[in-house]
DNA sequence: AAGCATGCGGACCGACGGTCCGCTTCACGA
DNA sequence: TCGTGAAGCGGACCGTCGGTCCGCATGCTT
């Protein structure tokens, strides 16, 4: 364990204006609009640099996403319940789902953006598997009845930012997370429904 | 209504050939080794004959899945219950799943394929819609109390061709279907579970 | 101040999806 | 059978993209 150097100065810069160029580009244009080379022009850094920062595309959106639900991701392991351990797995999961939820609704962009750019390693990603492994457990205790890691993998598959824009209307934007805790309860519950809270 | 001049012979041979040739391209190499120049090489056709046929990668794709399943939306519209009209809901949504499955875990790698080509306007893909509405018909009828739309893309979400060879063990081929069954009867079954059948 | 690892930029590459247009091939009527 | 016009064909061509590479600048450390 060697003494690490300090990361340079600039370093940091521009891992920043590359961050804030690509948000800003995709918020501008859709997600296909995101291209490296605009990306590094609109941070004012050189192509390379992006690539060094964050391997290719996909490692540079999956950085933002990161960086969009570190939050939930401590508040799920480490934070008080419901969200935290210790709340039944019920109201732990409808908790989770409304954290993912609101994550997924307002970057339903990057997150079509990032599962186009991840294609088929998609399920490798270590963010992914965090979340599945979260829902897979909850599942496990609250249905040992049912294939706890499908249903696990099912749930996730419904984060999907073209599906989220397509069922999103002006009006409602929390259709989409009120159906997938809705979906959730239906799953959890062998005994008939029960609501999915206030 | 004009007298329409029969296709072309050689339009038809080559609309085969082309179908063919994306067929074995994606069967021995991943769906992103199919290029549709190396398409066109393989079937001894001009690049132009491929986008005239097909319009561009997506729509050569989607003829091939629609190849795969035109046998099992005619079931679905035209057959004898359980599949066709006529059954219970529970009974003819569990047999469309079952029919869907097989075609997704024949066809994964395609399934992947058609995913990253279609990306955003895979929502009004007509094959799309057609699964989704009726699965969104048959939700409703069995559990008015939830969100039926939402319950269709839900299961539809879980056919991810990444998703099957992720979780489809050598030993068991049939491991993705059954498992979504599963989650099916759960989301119908407002009062315990029933099974899902033999 | 000097030395050196670290980081930087942007020219460069191969591959891809998609377009275009001059030429060929086929179906049909005479 | 043959002429003709339309339908189809091929593949050169284009712009863009993700990703690589290496000579040069920057900023830490002593």
């Amino acid at each position: 364990m060697a003494q690490q150097r300090a990361e340079r100065a600039d370093a940091t810069r521009n891992r920043r204006a590359v961050l804030d160029a690509t948000e800003r580009l995709l918020a501008e244009g859709g997600g296909d609009h995101v291209s490296l080379d605009r990306v590094a022009a609109l941070a004012g850094v050189g192509k390379g640099t992006v690539f060094r920062r964050f391997g290719n595309r996909a490692g540079l959106l999956q950085a933002l996403l990161e960086e969009r639900s570190r939050e939930l991701r401590d508040a799920v392991e480490n934070g008080p319940p419901p969200l935290g351990p210790g709340a039944p797995p019920r109201e732990r999961m409808l908790a989770f789902l409304d954290g993912l939820g609101a994550i997924a609704e307002g970057n339903a962009v990057l997150l079509s953006a990032h599962d186009q750019a991840c294609a088929q390693d998609r399920y490798d990603d270590p963010s992914y598997r965090f979340w599945h492994r979260h829902l897979g457990t909850l599942f496990a205790e609250g249905r040992p009845d049912l294939d706890a890691g499908f249903l696990a993998h099912a749930l996730l598959a419904v984060f999907d930012g073209d599906l989220i824009r397509h069922m999103t209307p002006p009006g409602d934007p929390r259709r989409f997370t009120r159906s997938v805790r809705q979906m959730a309860a239906a799953l959890l519950d062998r005994d008939g429904p029960q609501g999915t809270g206030p």
